[in-house]
DNA sequence: CTCCTGGATGGAAGCGCTTACAAACGCACG
DNA sequence: CGTGCGTTTGTAAGCGCTTCCATCCAGGAG
């Protein structure tokens, strides 16, 4: 219980060492690698460590050892279920590696090199993820001076990357709403190359192209809840214009009554869903007997809405974890290797013309045994 | 262009000093206060710098000045958006701030030591952000040796504390229950002592009193979707044996007709709220018709709901950039101060009686025109 | 033309830790 | 009771950077 005295001779290896009677090789083995010191000292060690509540300088190892044991993590400016799934992941896995993390959340406008900079320092690696800024060219130059992942955004050469699978479950998912009688198919989100977004929309564009179709409708909207409130407001524009909807003259008789001519939306992701599906509803439209509309990443509200949304689920976390494991073996001298692809699997809900209980039942009443 | 030619030389001080022609004081002068060195010497020491692609090591600078420049944030092992927010207020603030952000996940089970002095080696302050971990030891141990600031969560002495206002608001919510004829009104939370949703419970109480009334119920449930179906459960198990229901002989003839003797519940999140929700309309029951429930955080999902769920908004984001100055002000020799507390506001939807459109109106069926 | 002044630079001493390397020790063996 | 080996400990040299202090230099004042 004896206090310090003084207020702050911030404690060292020194008076640990000092303290316990022993050198500072010492106490640094005793820390380091317990196994390296005689128990009878060990026990001396962390006793004059304890009562001067030593705590290791991180700074002074990483000078020393020349390794920092901290990954870094560039994540979009956003809060939100889908990120904070793929951190989660990320520093469980890089923890239980012993890692720690350094957040920097990219600011879109404000490109301050300096950030950058300070984040590079203190870290042995990075991961981007998630569209953080719209910067190849950062990911690029950061890669040349250290380990570089890119979680669930663009590819660049060099550089580790993963990602949820996009184009085939988009596929399986435009072809689910093809069953469902939709023939007037549109999409949601910008197509960029290479984007997460990108690769759903080629996959749509698939199943289409399979099934002898082309796209009924197309809106680029960013992958946010305004753009999808815009992309509502043209719906039930254009829907009003077009007398189309009483008189109906769907492809299928069984398929939704259509909106605007489209009798189907695949969304780049649930919150353009959950948007789109909330003003149509307001006024008046139903989902999905009038329009099917899809969304992406499952998150919490696409489960608890109801109609409960059709959308896709993909194990973020996972992603997250991925990410910590190949950063900590570049850091310990692996090469780049191929990107990874984990899976994603479809959850069907009624906004999609399903029945509640997740059965891919259907207008056409045929068996849902398959 | 020119390529390093040797492989692993990485760029120190020293190299840049060499390559630029002059010393490495100059250098340091350089990056850390740029106008104490001449121009044309600045051109040339950033010019080297360029080439070499060095990056200040951050350990060592860290080292020599005896602070890391990075802050500590300690969560609960939760992905969700009100975590969320937190950390992207907190980062944002600190990063204004030219602040690192170190982030730990606190594990419930393992309690593992090392990594909280992995922690706090790095870090010249740090944050402990809601119920992470049940370890106000630890905070005061963490307390003794870095500048610490507990952010929605309990307060331990000799640490800043922040939170936003529950009391009160709580008291506010549950009057307007009372305004909706609501007489029999249970509360679903654990009433920790401390706590947030502790001090939801005595608002509660308090409007409870003031109206001359007592508790209908307490259900002491962790505030997680699981926990609240199993409410849920409970209710729905209470109402079958209640024959009360279909006979009915609500206190009130314009409140909502009841379950299990219940009129209302006052839930300590939204999470929990909306799983009782979801479970109690699956049983056919409607809210607010047959039972008025309310939330707390304002999720995404109490916004999409239909009907709206009723809930308390709090500006997290703003808790997170508090706690970020405030540990700046500590760690530049600032005392300790008082609690902070910032507002919460009601947010009204459909779920507690009111109509659509926000207007404190009641369940009768007026016109749905306004 | 000399002296002084302020600005720009370099020299060098740490910051707290790790880690060869060497010294010291204990002890089993011959 | 030496010898030799493995174990435990200490010595000291950095790791890359900041910063105090001294030095140097260009001008302006005298």
């Amino acid at each position: 219980m004896m206090l310090n005295g003084d207020s702050l001779p911030v404690p060292t290896i020194y008076q640990v060492a000092e303290h316990a009677g022993v050198s500072i090789a010492t106490v640094s083995r005793a820390f380091g690698d317990p196994s390296k010191v005689a128990p009878r000292t060990r026990d001396a060690v962390f006793e004059a460590a304890r009562e001067l509540r030593y705590v290791p300088a991180a700074a002074a190892r990483a000078l020393a050892v020349r390794r920092s044991k901290a990954l870094g993590v560039v994540l979009p400016h956003i809060a939100g279920p889908y990120y904070a799934e793929l951190l989660v992941g990320f520093e469980v896995a890089a923890s239980e590696l012993g890692l720690s993390v350094v957040l920097a959340l990219a600011r879109p406008q404000e490109q301050r090199p300096a950030a950058v900079l300070d984040l590079l320092g203190r870290v042995d690696g990075v991961a981007f993820m998630a569209r953080s800024g719209a910067d190849d060219e950062v990911v690029r130059q950061v890669s040349e001076v250290r380990p570089t992942v890119s979680v669930a955004r663009g590819r660049v050469t060099g550089v580790d990357a993963f990602y949820a699978e996009n184009r085939s479950s988009a596929r399986r998912l435009t072809e689910h709403l093809l069953e469902h009688g939709c023939r007037r198919i549109g999409f949601v989100g910008h197509p960029e190359e290479g984007s997460d977004i990108g690769r759903r929309h080629r996959g749509y564009l698939d199943a289409l192209a399979a099934a002898g179709l082309t796209p009924a409708a197309h809106f680029a909207a960013d992958p946010v809840e305004d753009a999808g409130l815009e992309v509502a407001e043209q719906l039930l524009e254009a829907d009003q214009s077009d007398s189309d909807r009483a008189s109906g003259s769907p492809a299928s008789s069984d398929g939704p009554r259509g909106v605007a001519g489209l009798d189907a939306l695949v969304c780049g992701n649930d919150e353009l869903a959950l948007a789109i599906i909330a003003r149509l509803t307001a006024a008046g439209l139903d989902v999905p007997a009038d329009l099917v509309v899809t969304g992406w990443d499952d998150t919490v509200t696409a489960r608890y809405l109801s109609p409960g949304l059709t959308t896709v689920r993909q194990e973020v976390g996972e992603l997250g974890a991925l990410a910590a494991h190949r950063l900590a073996a570049r850091i310990g001298g692996e090469p780049v290797q191929e990107p990874v692809t984990i899976g994603s699997t479809l959850v069907l809900r009624e906004s999609c013309g399903c029945l509640p209980d997740g059965v891919s039942g259907t207008p056409p009443p045929t068996a849902p045994a398959a």
